[in-house]
DNA sequence: AGTAATATGAAACAAGTGTTGCTTCGCGTG
DNA sequence: CACGCGAAGCAACACTTGTTTCATATTACT
C-alpha cells in the first residue's frame, strides 16, 4: 500500500541500510533525480565515482529487478512534468511564504540581470586583469566581509595569490604595507558605504595599485576609484539589502580565474587537497544517522 | 551563432523539405519530444512506425552528426526545466565571457529552484522554528562560514539573539557551554563537509539544541540530525561548488526573521544605527574622485 | 585473534544501441 | 522502354549497455 512514494524518497528511507558504495551511489541518485532517465548507468556510476555494479545492486536493493526499472519509473515521472515544472501554480501560501517566494524570485531575478552582455563583458575584464595580477588584496568591510571572505577563502585554495585585508586586532589593513606595483585591490562595498572600507581603497589607490571593485551602483564611492566597476543590484523584498548578487558576481570571478589558469589552479586544489585530507578536516564516509 | 532555435522549432522550419518516411519521424517527435531523451531511438521508430535509419538520416539532415546529438540535447532542455527557457539569445562571446555567462545562469536557474512550494514551506517553518528560539548559534565551517557570518551579522543588526560559533584562537565553540533547552542552531555545511562542524553540531544536538541546517543533499551528513532541512544546489559549471543558493536561503530567513517581530526589528535596527552613524561607521556622502 | 559474513571492483557476458553500406522499390524523364 | 535517382528497408557492423560471476578486500563478531 506503501507505493506512491517516489525515488528519492525510498532511497532516503532506506539510505541507512545500505553499505558505504551504495550510499555514495545513492546519494547521487538524491542530488540528481533527473539523471536516471538521462544518461547512461555507466555515465551515471562514472560521475558518482562508483562501479556499474554497485548501481545494478543498489537497484536491486530498492526491491527493483533491475536498473532499468529505475529508469523507467524516473522516465514517467519527467514525462508526467514532476521534474521541475511544477512553476507558477495559483499559490495560496501563508503569508511568510509568500514573502520567501517574493524574495527568492526576486534574487534570482537579480542574479539572471547580471548576464546581460555589457556586465558579462566587464566581468571577463576584471577577472582578466586580476589574473595578470602579482598579487590580489581583498577588502570587504562589515557586511561585504562575507563576499570578500568568500573570494579569498576560494583563491586561497588555488595558490598564494590572495590577501585578505582583515583580521582581529584591527591590524588587517597592514598587509597593505608590502603592495607592488603590479598588484591589484578587489573591494566590495554596498551601501549604507563602510568608510573604513573605502578609505584603504583610496589609499590603496594612491600606492599605484588597480582596483576592481563589487558595488551596487555605477555612482557609489568606490565607483570613481575603480578601474573595473561591476556593479550588482541589492533591492530586495524583504528588510535588508541582498548581497546574494554579490556573491554570484564573486564565484563568477572566482570561476574565470580558475578557468585562465586551468594547470595552475588544478596543481594548486591537489595540493590543498592533499593537506585537509591529511588533516582529516574533511568527513570522509557518510556517517550512519544516529538511532 | 551556434543553435538559436529549440530541437522543435527546426523540425518544423525544415518539415516540408523532408521526404515522406522522414516528415512522420519529425512529426514523432515534434509530439513527443521528450521521448527523445528518454527511450532508445529504436523504440521511438517503431512507435513511429519507421525503421530505425530514417531517424538517424533525420537526425543528420538536421544538420547534427547523430541521432545522440539530438538526444544530448534534449537532455540538456529537460534538466533545465523546459517549461520557460531564456534560452539562446544569440551570443557570440568569447570563451571567458560564455563562462561566466554560463555560471550566472545556472546560479539564477538555482536560486529559482528554490521557489518550489515544498522548499517554501520548508523555509516558513524553519523560519517559525528559529523565531521562537531563545538563542541562536550559528556555525558554519570553511566555505560556509561565508555564510554563517553574515548571518549572524544580519542579525546582530536587530538584536543580541544570535551567537557565531567561530572565533580567534580555536575559542569559537565556546559559546555552546551557555546553551539551553529553547536555544536552537544554524548550522550550514556543504561538500566536502567540514568535520569540525558537524562535530559541534551533533554534540549540539546531545545538549537538546534544536537544529536548522543549509546542506547540499537530503543525505549530507547533517541531514541526519536536523529538526529542519534546507537543501540548496551547489553544482557549478565552474571549478567549485556554489554557495550563491546557500546566500539566498540564508536571506530569506532573515527577511522572514525580521518580519515576524516588525516592531522589535525596526527598534533594533534604529538602535544599531544610531551608534553606527555615532561612530561614523558609514561615508554619508558621496566622495569625489580622488586627484 | 580467527572466522564467518559481507562488500567491492575487474572482467566476462549477452542483449541492445546507433550507424552504415547495400539493395530494392517507385516513379518521372528522355 | 530502359534509365537514372532519390527514398526506404534490411542486415551486418562496431560499440555500448546493464547484468552477472568470481576472486579479493573489508568488516563484524565471537
Amino acid at each position: 500500500m506503501t507505493e506512491p512514494s517516489t525515488l528519492q524518497d525510498r532511497l532516503i528511507a532506506q539510505f541507512d541500510a545500505m553499505p558505504p558504495q551504495m550510499q555514495i551511489a545513492a546519494k547521487h541518485l538524491i542530488d540528481h533525480p533527473q539523471d536516471v532517465a538521462l544518461m547512461s548507468m555507466r555515465d551515471l556510476a562514472r560521475r558518482a565515482g562508483v562501479s556499474p555494479a554497485t548501481m545494478t545492486r543498489l537497484a536491486q536493493f530498492l526491491g527493483a529487478s533491475g536498473y532499468e526499472d529505475l529508469r523507467h519509473e524516473q522516465a514517467e515521472t519527467i514525462r508526467r512534468g514532476e521534474g521541475f515544472a511544477a512553476r507558477a501554480l495559483a499559490t495560496p501560501h501563508s503569508a511568510p511564504e509568500a514573502l520567501v517566494q517574493q524574495v527568492l524570485e526576486e534574487l534570482a531575478r537579480h542574479v539572471a540581470t547580471l548576464t546581460q552582455p555589457e556586465t558579462l563583458a566587464s566581468i571577463a575584464a576584471a577577472a582578466r586583469a586580476l589574473s595578470k595580477a602579482r598579487r590580489i588584496f581583498v577588502l570587504g568591510a562589515r557586511s561585504c566581509h562575507a563576499i570578500a571572505w568568500h573570494f579569498h577563502y576560494v583563491m586561497s585554495l588555488l595558490g598564494e595569490r590572495t590577501r585578505h585585508l582583515d583580521g582581529p586586532g584591527g591590524t588587517g589593513p597592514d598587509a597593505l604595507m608590502r603592495a607592488q606595483p603590479g598588484d591589484m585591490l578587489l573591494a566590495i562595498s554596498v551601501s549604507p558605504y563602510a568608510a573604513a572600507g573605502l578609505e584603504l581603497a583610496a589609499h590603496a589607490r594612491t600606492q599605484g595599485l588597480g582596483v576592481v571593485a563589487i558595488t551596487d551602483s555605477a555612482v557609489a564611492p568606490l565607483a570613481g576609484l575603480a578601474d573595473h566597476l561591476l556593479v550588482c543590484p541589492t533591492a530586495s523584498p524583504g528588510f535588508f539589502h541582498s548581497l546574494t548578487p554579490a556573491m554570484a558576481l564573486s564565484e563568477a570571478l572566482c570561476a574565470l580565474l580558475a578557468e585562465s589558469d586551468r594547470a595552475g589552479a588544478l596543481a594548486g586544489l591537489e595540493r590543498s587537497d592533499a593537506q585537509l585530507r591529511a588533516l582529516g578536516t574533511y568527513a570522509t564516509a557518510i556517517p550512519r544517522r544516529p538511532g
